[in-house]
RNA sequence: GGGCGGUUAGCUCAGCUGGCAGAGCAUCUCGUUUACACCGAGAGGGUCGGCGGUUCGAACCCGUCACCGCCCA
């Protein structure tokens, strides 16, 4: 075998361990004769690449489904993509733009220069595309290690899961659960497609709060005043609001306005919404384009005036547009469609308000911030626009989602989100989910001649539906429109195991054991797949949510390309290599807090695996090789080996429970202090005067028990770091198989020995009390000086002899020697109940280690005058429990023997 | 406006059921003692956001105020 590098290579090794992991079928689920363990990957979105978020969420699953298979579970970790309707769609439509082609979507030519391109052609070029480029963010995932069953990696347009996607669609339309509609949606007028209410980021916008007059019907000189952040849309006013209490407004609650320019006579209506302290208290109603307003028409029976077309440009040549009109000295409609008709609504706007100041009804201007709907894709002003849509019933389904995690059946961890889940189900709308693309499910709904609607599985099963209906064959037009991506994502726990199909992985695998994901996407997957869930497997799809952080810069910003500070995982995985960034995500993940990732954090965890590979590298150049089956941790004799086998236990047990609990940060520092501090820092320090010694019985059970315990280490850290872990296996591990197929340890893996805790801790403190006072006495680091124990107990001696190698070694003594005479100017330590002194005054500086006993003197009588007071106290007396009072005399017994001892000091020091 | 979270060392954060305030990074000092300078030994650094309350005892529980962040309207 041979002898390892002085550094850890990742960057050569990854590749080829990962491969050997997939090659080898370590990711492939069914071991059934075990439990299973399952986890569907929140599907990455097919045209996205791995950011920050991606990598902490896939760590995260990683490292539970390593560690689940490792304890023997069945595991299943699913792996897959979506389809991402909008986002794909876009990006092949941008491709095909470079090429001059435009998608037939019934607009007219631009030019000459442009070809169309059909549906079926498109679809295939979308296609083409995602065998092409669709896989980037599943290699990036490869590249972090995560070891996902690839060989059931699944995509929402697959024919199974689209064949999901119609059964369902087909089911909840026979149960009354998809209706259709027509009603107000987010229109996005530069995609044109309806997006719904979770793909609209509002956003801040610097505008300007308008102050028109509307002249009152057949009073003279009489106006009413509305303010309005949008003027563009008065021209599909019908009514205006005040509130019923406006004493303001009492007297023309009923009577009617002139719309000016248009000439349209618009009722005065009393309703709630009009805010008294808001404006002017009157707001115009345009229930067409605006949602409250759709609201506020509803009540008064207002009329809906469209004014939009699908791109937003203003188009009221229309017979709904001249109605209740009139030409007045206010305004013309005739002349209104001339002046408007084909404008872009923010053309419109300014057009609107030169009008009015033209007519002398603008009152007033302000300066306004305030809110303003944008496309998540497009990141265009969103419309309310009214168009038939397909919805889903979503408040009926959302019952039992709410019933399941109030009853516990499906935990949120940390509990707290299931209030954001619980405010969102209880105020859920309608789910429209309808798009006008032509990427994704179409919907499997046809048209009669007289738009009856069959809905079907399938066309043939449609064309009989409606022959049966007609009472013979008739032509049907299918639903060009396709389904909302997130409607395939929802089913997403069971279509992946072969939903509708009765699949032995559907039994076996659902319900999952957990969802990892972030809190921004409670609403988009959480929700919806437990509606699904229940609805169609009638069962829950997950026992826990874990919802985990957020990465953002380390100054707290959110990572955004546009602000420049997003840090590349793969960037970060080329110079650190993949543990290293996966340790680092780990050991961040505290509950409830977000994630300010630095560069610094990732190198500080790169350097603790280098720490861990020359630990082996120390183990190797030892002999220290494992020691295979028939080593047993309970058959040991050395105080040592006693002490780092108890100590591994402990960090066992506190691995395993950190990540039963989702306590990954825990986690994270149980094995990273065990294996720096407890093993790198100071059982090696102590295994090497074994080592170098004579005692051939002692060497081979520290080889043995080194072996075994970096063995053991290689285990609890591999679900973190599997990369560094698998390639040292090959040195420590077992004769056969892979890491990643190992056993996890178990708790009681070996036996905690507390007097050998006790005394290595003696021996601990005896070290690094030396250490300390020779830094404090500046004495020279290299020299090597006698030291005298005085008042040791028979305990403490048989602990010197039996560790005096060690002691002497790494507190650089060159011998102790017990109760012989103090010299002048010895520096003096108290220890336990001896005192163990340095005497040689011709390197150590007296004022200094003067000045150390004073300081430790004065920190002494603090603390007893603090247990004085606390024992003083008959309260304190009556009402603590009795450990934490025995506690407080055994502390100031010990205080008060240190302060003597430290008094003694003092005066042998400075003797008169 | 409604909801959630945060405020602890210079920075980033732990701190469980109330019982001696911790880690990593950074800083300073010393050091190459045959795994490791991506290292080792040590040090300094705190009004636990403010005020009140409960308690023998509060970083922790309760109230209140201030500031910061996020989600929803």
């Amino acid at each position: 075998m041979t002898t390892l590098e002085k550094t850890y290579a990742p960057a050569e090794i990854e590749g080829r361990l990962y491969d050997s992991w997939e090659s080898s079928g370590a990711f492939a689920c069914g071991r059934t004769e075990n439990a299973a363990y399952t986890i569907v990957i929140p599907p990455p979105n097919v045209t996205g690449s791995l950011h920050m978020g991606h990598a902490l969420n896939n760590t995260l699953q990683d490292i539970l489904v390593r560690w689940r298979r490792m304890q023997g579970y069945d595991t299943l970790w699913q792996p897959g993509t979506d389809h991402a309707g909008i986002a794909t769609q876009m990006v092949v439509e941008r491709q095909l733009a470079e090429e001059g082609i435009r998608l037939d979507r019934g607009r007219p030519i631009d030019n000459g220069n442009e070809n169309l391109i059909s549906r079926p052609d498109f679809l295939e070029k979308v296609w083409a595309w995602k065998d092409e480029s669709g896989g980037t963010i599943i290699n990036q995932l490869k590249r972090l290690g995560a070891s996902c069953d690839w060989s059931r990696e699944r995509f929402t347009m697959d024919e199974g899961l689209s064949k999901s996607v119609l059964k369902v669609f087909v089911e909840l339309h026979r149960q009354g659960l998809i209706f259709k509609d027509k009603r107000l949606v987010n229109w996005d007028p530069k995609l044109h497609t309806a997006i719904s209410d979770l793909e609209v980021v509002q956003k801040e916008v610097d505008s300007h709060l308008w102050y028109l007059r509307y002249p009152i019907e057949g009073e003279r000189d009489r106006f009413v005043t509305v303010a309005t952040t949008r003027p563009e849309t008065m021209l599909g006013d019908t009514g205006i609001a005040v509130h019923p209490d406006d004493e303001r407004y009492q007297d023309i609650i009923g009577k009617s306005a002139v719309l000016p320019i248009v000439g349209r006579k618009i009722k005065v209506v009393a309703d709630r919404y009009a805010d008294p302290e808001q404006g002017s208290g009157a707001v115009k109603i345009t229930p067409a384009h605006d949602f409250n307003d759709f609201e506020v028409g509803r009540r008064a029976g207002l009329g809906m005036i469209n004014v939009f077309d699908a791109s937003a440009v203003i188009t009221i040549d229309t017979d709904e547009f001249r109605m209740d009109t009139e030409t007045t000295e206010w305004g013309d409609p005739d002349v209104a469609i001339s002046t408007f008709n084909g404008l872009d609504r923010f053309d419109a706007r300014d057009k609107i308000i030169a009008e009015m100041e033209a007519r002398g009804l603008v009152a007033g201007i302000e300066a306004n911030r305030h809110m303003v709907p944008f496309g998540d894709r497009s990141d265009v002003v969103i419309e309310p626009w009214l168009t038939d849509q397909w919805y889903v019933d979503a408040e009926t389904l959302a019952k039992p989602a709410i019933l399941a995690v109030q009853n516990g059946d499906t935990r949120f961890v940390p509990e707290n989100w299931a209030k954001t889940y619980f405010e969102w189900l209880r105020n859920i709308q309608p789910w429209c989910i309808s798009r006008q693309l032509w990427w994704g499910h179409q919907i499997p709904a046809w048209y009669g001649p007289d738009d009856e609607i069959f809905v079907a599985e399938s066309e043939d099963v449609a064309t009989k539906l409606a022959e049966a209906h007609y009472g013979k064959p008739v032509e049907l037009k299918r639903d060009p429109d396709v389904l909302d991506t997130w409607f395939s994502s929802a089913l997403w726990p069971f279509s992946t195991l072969g939903w509708p199909e009765e699949t032995p992985e559907l039994t076996r695998y659902y319900p999952t054991s957990v969802l990892i994901t972030g809190f921004d996407i409670i609403f988009f997957w959480v929700a919806r797949m437990m509606m699904m869930g229940q609805h169609f497997m009638g069962e829950i799809p997950f026992h826990d949510v874990y919802i985990h952080a957020l990465v953002r810069d380390e100054k707290g910003a959110k990572m955004s390309k546009s602000k420049g500070n997003v840090m590349d995982p793969l960037e970060v995985i080329d110079e650190y290599g993949a543990d290293a960034l996966r340790f680092t995500l780990a050991a961040m993940a505290a509950m409830g807090r977000d994630i300010k990732l630095a560069n610094s954090r990732v190198q500080g965890y790169r350097n603790f695996g280098t720490k861990l590979w020359n630990a082996a590298r120390f183990c190797q150049m030892n002999e220290c090789s494992a020691p295979g089956a028939h080593f047993d941790p309970s058959s040991i004799d050395l105080t040592l080996n006693k002490w780092i086998i108890g100590g591994l236990a402990e960090a066992t047990a506190d691995v395993t429970q950190a990540l039963e609990g989702y306590k990954f940060d825990q986690a994270a520092g149980a094995i990273y202090q065990f294996t720096w501090h407890t093993f790198c820092d100071w059982y090696v320090e102590f295994a090497k005067p074994v080592f170098q010694g004579n005692d051939e019985a002692a060497k081979i059970e520290t080889r043995a028990v080194a072996g075994w315990t970096l063995q053991q280490i290689l285990r609890l850290l591999h679900p973190f770091m599997p990369f560094i872990t698998e390639e040292l296996w090959q040195h420590f591990g077992e004769e056969d198989g892979m890491l990643i197929h190992a056993a996890w340890p178990a708790n009681d893996i070996a036996p905690v020995d507390p007097a050998a805790k006790a005394e290595l801790d003696w021996a601990v403190s005896f070290i690094t009390e030396v250490r300390v006072v020779r830094n404090e006495v500046n004495m020279p680091a290299g020299a090597k000086i006698p030291a005298i124990l005085r008042g040791a107990s028979d305990q403490t001696k048989v602990r010197l002899a039996s560790h005096s190698d060690q002691i002497r070694r790494l507190a650089r003594l060159d011998k102790i020697v017990l109760d012989a005479d103090l010299p002048e100017g010895a520096v003096q330590i108290v220890l336990g109940e001896a005192t163990l002194a340095l005497p040689l005054a011709d390197v150590i500086d007296l004022a200094a280690e003067r000045n150390r006993l004073l300081k430790e003197l004065g920190k002494l009588e603090k603390d007893i005058a603090v247990i004085n007071k606390k024992l003083a106290n008959e309260k304190f007396l009556a009402n603590a429990p009795e450990n934490v009072v025995s506690e407080q005399h055994e502390r100031r017994r010990d205080a008060g023997a240190a302060k003597a001892k430290i008094e003694a000091a003092l005066e042998r020091l400075n003797p008169g």
